[in-house]
DNA sequence: CCCGAATACTCAACTTGTTGACTAGGTCAG
DNA sequence: CTGACCTAGTCAACAAGTTGAGTATTCGGG
């Protein structure tokens, strides 16, 4: 139920393609919510058929003929009525950490060697996010954005975002150090 | 898969029901994967088909009959083969991070009540996980814990649950206090 | 002595999320 | 001029996660 709006906030922007917001959606809502373009499809049909986006196909000159899909006042009430809900907090659920739970029994040097990608992988996202602040800051201080802008709900959800891949990479340094540190005592002990 | 993973990595502590690992889930492993109970019982029975687990029934006086699950040679392979393998990163998906992403058009008062109560609820959150620290650390500082315990994979799954939580905190403070100026130039202004 | 909570599950139905294969033209580099 | 990638989807099947109800006993508080 939750892509759901996710999809309804997306729209928030202007219309969009299933293809459109498959890719749109790493720029702004995969921050914190991710699916792939066949979850897109088949949600973007079922909204249709309830009445919160509105679809219209529209023919082009050398690609593929696709669909634009707009909020109706129907969708921006639903997506009303759901930030007025409670929501559940959240875990983590990666399975990095499922691993590195268990780095001490299992593949130790395998689980270092993740930890490395994934400390690469945040800072990569890191920069990614930095830069579309700048975008979205437009040569504005955040003090001038926060007080010029129409929309804040994307800028604080963007920093929500940067400051978990932040997070991310402390903590992947610190755990290779502590991985490391107690490689290394093994070695010498064992 | 991956809720299996996170059971053999729980069962690394010894063996358990499937009502231990319920609650249990809470102070370990939730940091970074939740279930319902339902789940772990239909995934403990698949498991324990599969011979990952073992299952051990056992008569009690005053309580319902349970069944004790303990890891098997196999399940320790498939465990070390887990964090062998690589580990896709993981967005955030929250649904009040949506919720803020639409605040400027949906309900605004009604998430930054959500945003309060998310703050409470994470400060809770990490004064939990200080104490489940302290309990590991049990009287040790982390340097003398790090080159002492058995395993230091549980620490950092906990440490980067901590984490979590107090970035939650910030984020939560900040996001308010935007939420909050804005309301009040808006109602200066128009 | 009764009510509610805790222990320890089971069964069934449902919604979400994932994976893989397929269609079909257009563009661009070598 | 060929092979790989881009656009813009569709269909089908499955795995994972959620929700709600039901069972049966025991313990503690009022």
């Amino acid at each position: 139920m939750s892509l759901r709006n996710a999809v309804l906030a997306a729209l928030l922007d202007g219309a969009a393609s299933g293809y459109d917001l498959a890719k749109a959606f790493d720029a702004s809502v995969a921050n914190f919510w991710t699916c792939t373009p066949q979850q897109l499809y088949r949600e973007l049909d079922r909204m249709a058929d309830e009445g919160l986006v509105e679809a219209r196909t529209v023919e082009q000159e050398r690609r593929p003929t696709k669909r634009m899909f707009t909020l109706t006042p129907a969708g921006l009430e639903a997506l009303t009525a759901f930030t007025a809900r409670q929501h559940r907090p959240t875990a983590i659920r990666d399975d990095l950490l499922v691993a590195v739970l268990a780095a001490d029994v299992g593949d130790t040097e395998a689980v270092k060697a993740s930890i490395r990608e994934r400390r690469q992988w945040a800072e990569a996202k890191v920069a990614r996010y930095e830069r579309l602040r700048d975008r979205l800051l437009d040569g504005r201080t955040e003090e001038e954005f926060l007080a010029t802008a129409d929309r804040v709900g994307p800028y604080l959800a963007l920093l929500r975002g940067l400051s978990f891949e932040r997070d991310n990479v402390r903590w992947c340094a610190r755990s290779l150090t502590v991985l490391e540190r107690r490689g290394a005592r093994l070695d010498a002990s064992g």
